[in-house]
DNA sequence: CATATATCGTTAAAGATTGTTAAAGTGAAT
DNA sequence: ATTCACTTTAACAATCTTTAACGATATATG
């Protein structure tokens, strides 16, 4: 759930982008000026946040000023009723993502949060994908095969072909499906080459014994665990 | 020069909208269906996609959210005969930037076009974009690599580089593509000069394990995270 | 069962790509 | 003209993938 603060001091424009922001899944927190939200954000954890330019007790840029120094990073959205460029630079200046200028369509302001979350969500959270083969684990984003305290670094081939393998743990990997896969072509060559890569992870996973390589003839190998 | 990808079946307008882009001095490939126009794109670098929704062999949305896997901020503007709703919010869900319903103006597409590339550039100028990379922080603007209190100033050449590596986090930046947008060509001494440039990187990531540069035998990069 | 044939196991060499360092070029600023 | 920062080129080492070669094993066939 992407948790969202809304800063605007309209009541009745407020609501409406809750509710809106609500329905499509967003949880939103609504401050009607700049203090209290900056209150706010130091209380708890914002994914986003929107803020009205113009408001009493605390301005939007100021707020935005003083939420930077707190978190460098977290996306903010102006929403301005002037559209005069001075005023949107300086709110680009301190770090704002995005502004929209009132009146604005729904939609509109919808589209612009996804863009900014998407281009963010590269760098936000990764779920490193790790495999465990009895005492022996892989990670394959960093193609490292553990075993205790010895460590492999596995190339990209040797990586590749054990991740299939892994996916298809005690079942058979077949040999067409994984040269297509991982070579693109399953000719003559490829297979031979399959065959050396094989040979390799067997080379590797020779301390456990529990993990072997089965080759299941003119079908391909099974991982067995 | 601005280089556009055209993706447009009817070969008519295709070469219509061509020939108008050329002469507005935008450098613009057609492809007339969604395959070819993927292909195309993989094996080049543009500024902007323009992309039929109705194609035969792969339509205008696929096609869309096959170019964004590969680049998560190229401008993407549809062309629709359809104006239905839905299929619009359908397409912005995945990234376009516009949309521009059949038949429409020249004109008209060309002011859409230069707003984007407005907004694209003035993104560029003036929001502060931040990557975090395990420890590190990454300003691209101000092209400094900070890990606690000791910071690196980067080149452009390191700068731009990095940013296509945290743009593709976690998965490869295919050789090519990385040529063809930071040198524009891919010819052998390039590649060379990326290759030192990759060390460089290394060298400025080898504080933190949890961030490393893998090599992608034959392909290119891969930012592990 | 014996033998032919295809498939697989393994090792080493060849060929291609990449890693790294240093020197040479380049262009702007002084 | 000289310095300086940056980029490219050169050179050599290291690594990765494919190909070749030969032996071993499995399956099919008479």
């Amino acid at each position: 759930m992407t948790k969202v603060l809304l800063a605007e001091d309209d009541e009745n424009l407020g609501e409406l982008l809750r509710n809106y922001l609500k329905a499509k899944s967003f949880e939103t927190d609504l401050f009607d000026n700049g203090e209290k939200a900056l209150e706010g954000f130091r209380k708890s954890h914002y994914d986003l946040c929107i803020l009205d330019v113009m408001m009493p007790v605390k301005d939007g840029f100021t707020l935005a000023q003083d939420i930077r120094t707190i978190n460098k990073v977290v996306p903010i959205i102006f929403l301005t009723a002037r559209s005069m460029k001075d005023d949107v630079l300086e709110g680009f200046k301190i770090g704002a993502d995005d502004y929209i200028t009132k009146p604005f369509n729904m939609d509109e302001l919808l589209f612009r949060i996804e863009a900014i979350l998407r281009r963010i969500k590269t760098d936000v959270q990764f779920v490193p994908q790790v495999y465990t083969l009895g005492k022996y684990t892989f990670d394959i984003q960093k193609q490292i095969l553990q075993c205790g305290e010895t460590s492999y670094k596995l190339t990209t081939k040797e990586s590749e072909l054990l991740k299939l393998l892994c996916d298809n743990a005690n079942q058979v990997l077949e040999r067409n499906y994984a040269l297509k896969t991982i070579w693109e072509d399953d000719n003559y060559f490829n297979a031979r080459s399959m065959d050396v890569y094989i040979t390799k992870l067997r080379k590797y996973l020779k301390d456990e014994p529990a993990v072997e390589i089965l080759n299941v003839h003119g079908r391909g190998f099974k991982l067995v665990v």
